[in-house]
DNA sequence: CGCTGGATTGACTCGGATCAAGTCGAGTGG
DNA sequence: CCACTCGACTTGATCCGAGTCAATCCAGCG
């Protein structure tokens, strides 16, 4: 009955058994997408809360010139913000990046759900606290990491994130992100993230290879990226 | 009995008269504060939600290396996050940059006060949706945008959301931030930042100086920005 | 088996950082 | 009132990280 989506959210806050069964009953009508599929688009009044229960995906803005910015991935067990439906209209776009099982929550069913248990509120402005301190992080990286250090940071983000679900393997996980995908989310041309990859392969410190990632050796990795994991508050306030 | 806090709040909303007494009560106790005093750091255990009622703070984050990057500006009426009390620790500091008044609510008397009064639960909300769209057109412009457009777009930021709050004269704006500073918001030097903003002024498009900011010609800037002011949701969703 | 999109590598260019001198303006104290 | 000081602002010279352009390689797939 639970889902990835009640396992994060069971990370962030004490959930009883019934706490479980109502997000897994609100999260159980879901969808079958493809690859490159647009959820929703810049400009499109929102809808429901998207919840994800399978695969990647990834919001991302264009650009006037036609390039494109990648703002967040998201990977299984994430949802994008509770609250979006009281805007008139999205600021940025949402697209899948591998076939993903998708669910939705109607903002009032969300509503209710979060009036009538409070566990369940708390988890998910815990989980929405974090995707606001992720932005953070990556506003950090841009203006302030070189290209070696945000790739490495980014990694050690996705790591840690994926390993909080349980996604992970021993110092390894799959990740479908192609290159230039990596690019677009990371300010930079696929070319370089080509060879910042190759360096940081030489180093020995991670190798990305046909959609796997392995960490080779981490604290290299860290020490390379200047990595605190601080901003993603797996050290809950107990109260 | 209203203050710069309620009414950007009332831009949101409909909020009656009784809304903004209860705002403005609950945001009655202020202090003074002088101007580079850290209101909360990182790492240290959040406490209540500030509200700045007269001044401006910025959002940093201060790397291993010891540069900084600026995450966000706070100018008068601006808020920081809703649940951030449900975090252990801070992921970012706070501190004035003039001269501030600052007025700070408990996070039970936050809560109370959304739960009796819907209609600033929803202010609130869409005030927090606009500060993460803020955050993803910052990421944008790191990634993305030159220098060039990058100056040219946080001013039309800044000019916008000012002027949203009355704070603006006739295509002016008093801007209290450094040179220094704007290049630790938008990753870039504070040499190079200059150069930008003599290339600016030398095209006739703004001119920097002295703590205020003139918009010579609006649809310039804007076209070199290539500004879009979708993400600052100033059309809200009627319902 | 050829097509296609991603990955890889090399050569060259350029935006922005770095280094280094000033200049200017607002306080401060004699 | 003036000299001193300390930040912030300006400007010039130089360097380098990363973008651009252009081939090629490679794997999956219709």
């Amino acid at each position: 009955m639970a889902n990835r989506f009640t396992d994060k959210l069971c990370g962030f806050a004490t959930l009883d058994a019934e706490d479980v069964k109502a997000l897994a009953d609100a999260s159980s009508r879901s969808r079958q997408y493809t690859a490159r599929h647009d959820l929703i688009r810049e400009g499109d009044r929102p809808g429901p809360v998207f919840i994800m229960l399978e695969g990647w995906a990834c919001r991302y803005k264009v650009l006037p010139s036609g390039t494109r910015q990648v703002l967040a991935f998201l990977m299984p067990g994430d949802a994008c913000d509770l609250h979006i439906g009281l805007l008139a209209e999205m600021d940025h776009s949402i697209q899948t990046i591998t076939p993903a099982r998708v669910a939705t929550i109607e903002r009032v069913e969300m509503d209710a759900l979060m009036e009538r248990r409070p566990g369940i509120a708390r988890a998910m402005y815990i989980s929405q606290l974090i995707d606001e301190g992720t932005m953070r992080a990556w506003i950090t990286s841009m203006g302030r990491r070189t290209s070696t250090e945000r790739v490495a940071h980014l990694m050690c983000e996705l790591y840690l994130r994926a390993r909080n679900i349980g996604l992970t393997g021993e110092d390894t996980l799959s990740l479908p992100l192609s290159q230039i995908l990596l690019a677009d989310a990371l300010g930079m041309t696929a070319v370089h993230i080509n060879r910042v990859l190759k360096e940081l392969r030489l180093q020995g410190a991670m190798a990305l290879r046909r959609g796997s990632l392995d960490i080779i050796d981490p604290e290299m990795i860290v020490r390379i990226a200047g990595f605190g994991d601080g901003y993603l508050h797996r050290h809950l306030r107990i109260a």
